[in-house]
DNA sequence: TAGATTGTTAATCGATTAACAATC
DNA sequence: TAGATTGTTAATCGATTAACAATC
């Protein structure tokens, strides 16, 4: 299938970073070659799935013979945008901020935390020989000279507003909004939401049927 | 609409924290009645999909008038099974363990960290006045003990599916998962996956075709 | 060639939207 | 009653699955 202009189903996207998991397992125990009924069980979704969210990016496999693991892989990457380092700029140095500055997980996927914000000057300067907090003032700045492609939005629900329009007015292509509200910017802007409490509220309603309360 | 023994569609129910949110703020506002044309688009969805969702779960609006926000906070907090307080035991004490115990919106969804387990002994002990991390061996005494009902699986991937038997042997009926793999579990045991990498990742996929790299 | 497994089509399933009758 | 807005139906849209022809 021609690619062109055209975007492909948002569940299938939501997907890939879970291939690419498999495929990073496979690639570690050597694996050379998988079929989609291998790789389908592992991921959990059918073999039919599996090959139909594939499909959309053109004919990556072998009829008869499977995947080449490492061939998908880089496919995969390349999908994902992960063949270019992408480069994230936190707004918000409080507990969230910092967590997210320390997680390991991001190196692996080609994204790199390479500043934080805050307008707290108590807070700004190195957090360590790689990474440092600076003014809010500085974002615009900042994200030229670093070079910064997301906005990651941390700060309190009340100051989420201002802040994503600050990020949009420094030039920011997108947003990854932690804040428990919907952000009013300019349609070209692309926008994540992340929300903790939509995943265990929906357990906790499917709890209650279950146990009947 | 009837309720017996039918499922809700999944995408409705995720919709429901979002829901709970808007409703809350109105309250505080002072806000007596919503339209679903207002709050609909407040959440950002259409009023279309608003009523249908609410109609799910019975008429809980008057026409010609709009939602009553207390009732309907009331309903919806039912339906999240926030009538009831759900209790998390988080197994792993590590740098996102404690980050989760540490979070401050669960209390306001009717959630509460009761308890920590891990198998490193430096880490037993008192977090602080209401909370413990306890040895892993203590799972189920201290599930039956303190009534816990989800458990909070933040334990490095390779640890993580031998947690997970550990929890259902203790008698949890469902598992919060946040490593990055599929659990193996029977069937009657509600699974919700968290991974804070796919949303990233689809927004990285979106941006590489935006910016044509 | 025979066996295996992909890529793709068509059928099915589920979710969203638009329109409007019901009713406050 | 007239105006407003819900609840619900039917149409549309999109995603998943099953089946199989293509082909390694």
């Amino acid at each position: 299938m021609p690619e062109g202009l055209v975007s492909f189903p948002k569940a299938t996207i939501a997907r890939f970073p879970l291939y690419l998991r498999a495929l990073t397992e496979y690639s570690h125990q050597n694996i050379v070659l998988v079929s989609s009924e291998e790789m389908a069980q592992k991921v959990g979704v059918t073999p039919s799935q599996l090959r139909k969210d594939l499909s959309y990016f053109g004919s990556l496999g072998i009829r008869g013979t499977g995947y080449d693991v490492s061939y998908l892989l880089m496919k995969i990457k390349e999908i994902l945008g992960m063949d270019r380092k992408r480069r994230l700029g936190i707004i918000g140095a409080g507990k969230l901020g910092m967590a997210l500055a320390g997680y390991s997980g991001f190196q692996q996927h080609g994204l790199e935390v390479a500043a934080l914000f805050d307008t707290d000057p108590t807070k700004w300067g190195p957090v360590n020989a790689q990474l440092e907090v600076f003014p809010l003032t500085e974002l615009a700045a900042q994200r030229a000279k670093l070079g910064l492609d997301i906005a990651v939005i941390t700060v309190p629900k009340a100051e989420a507003q201002r802040v994503a329009e600050l990020a949009v007015e420094a030039g920011f292509p997108a947003l990854w909004n932690f804040a428990p509200v919907r952000l009013e910017v300019p349609p070209e802007i692309l926008v994540q939401y992340e929300d903790i409490v939509v995943g265990v509220l929906t357990l906790s309603h499917h709890l209650a049927r279950k146990l009947g309360s």
